[in-house]
DNA sequence: TTAAGTGCAAAATCTTTGCAAATGT
DNA sequence: ACATTTGCAAAGATTTTGCACTTAA
C-alpha cells in the first residue's frame, strides 16, 4: 500500500518524503475529497502549514491530486482516477457537495449529458456540483 | 431604471442607500457574473471594502445576488432571475468560466439535463460550471 | 427619532515568499 | 555531494468584528 505511494510519487519526479506520503495516505483513506483544513488538522504536528500547501499545489500541478472548490470557496482534494496527466483535458467532473456533513464526493463514475453551448463557445471542462443530502446523512 | 433597484431594495426591506444602488448597477450593467474583487476596484472611492463585504451578503442572504464561486475561488456575483426568493431551493445553476478573459458567464436560459444520482442521495441544487473559451475570446 | 447602514481601525485568517537547515537520491 | 524539500519567520492578502458616526424612513 505505501508502495504504491512511493511508486506513485516517483513516477511524477517528486522525492519520497515522509510528509507526503502521509498527505497521500489521509486523502486515499477518505471516501470523499478531503478539505484542505481537514487535511491540515490530520497532519498537525507532523507536516507544517506551508509545506501542506506546496505539497498539495505540487501533488496538483502533477496530476495526482484533484482540487475541486466547494460552494464555501474551500479547496478539497481527492486523488485522480487511473490516468489524469497534467495535459488530459476536456475532462469532466462530478462532485456531490453534502449540506450535512459538509463532505465532498466524487462520482468519477456518473458521466454527465451533453450540453449545449451558444454558439462561439468552446468548452474545455464540466464541472457539476449538486448540492445535497448524501447517503449517510440522509437517514 | 434605477427606480427599479430602489424597488428591489425596498421589496427585501433593505433601506436604499448610493452605496447599495452602486453595486446594483455595477452588476446589473455587466452581461456576466462580476467578481468581488472587480466590483470593489469600480466601487473604489465610493464604497468601503468591508461595507461592500456586507452589502453582496446581505444582497446574497436576500436572493437579490447569486453568489459563484469560481475555479480560483474567487467569489463572483450575478442578479437572480425573476423569483430567487430566500426560500427558493431546488434550483440550477449554469456558469461558463472563460480562461482567456476570465468573465464567468450565467447561462440561466440552459437547463440542465437530468442525472441520476446514487441510492440514498439527495439533490437540493445542481452547479455546473463548463471552462473552455467564450465567444469574444474565441477568434 | 431611531433603527439600519457606513467607515475606519484593528483583529483574525488565509496564502505566499525567502532563506537556512534537513532530507532523499 | 547535490538538488529538493522542509520549517520557520515574516510579508501580503482576504475576511471578520467592534464601535462611533451618518443616513434613510
Amino acid at each position: 500500500m505505501e508502495k504504491q505511494f512511493a511508486g506513485l510519487l516517483s513516477q511524477h519526479e517528486l522525492k519520497v518524503t515522509s510528509a507526503r506520503l502521509l498527505v497521500l495516505q489521509i486523502i486515499s483513506a477518505a471516501n470523499s475529497a478531503v478539505s484542505q483544513p481537514k487535511i491540515e488538522t490530520q497532519v498537525n504536528g507532523k507536516v507544517d502549514r506551508v509545506t501542506l500547501y506546496r505539497i498539495l499545489s505540487a501533488f496538483e500541478q502533477k496530476g495526482i491530486l484533484h482540487k475541486v472548490i466547494d460552494l464555501n470557496g474551500t479547496a478539497n482534494y481527492a486523488l485522480c482516477s487511473s490516468k489524469c496527466t497534467s495535459h488530459t483535458h476536456h475532462d469532466e467532473h462530478l462532485h456531490f457537495n453534502c449540506t450535512n456533513c459538509l463532505k465532498v464526493y466524487c462520482m468519477n463514475d456518473f458521466s454527465l449529458p451533453p450540453v449545449q453551448l451558444p454558439n462561439g463557445f468552446t468548452a474545455g471542462s464540466f464541472n457539476l456540483s449538486i448540492t445535497g443530502l448524501c447517503k449517510e446523512c440522509n437517514g
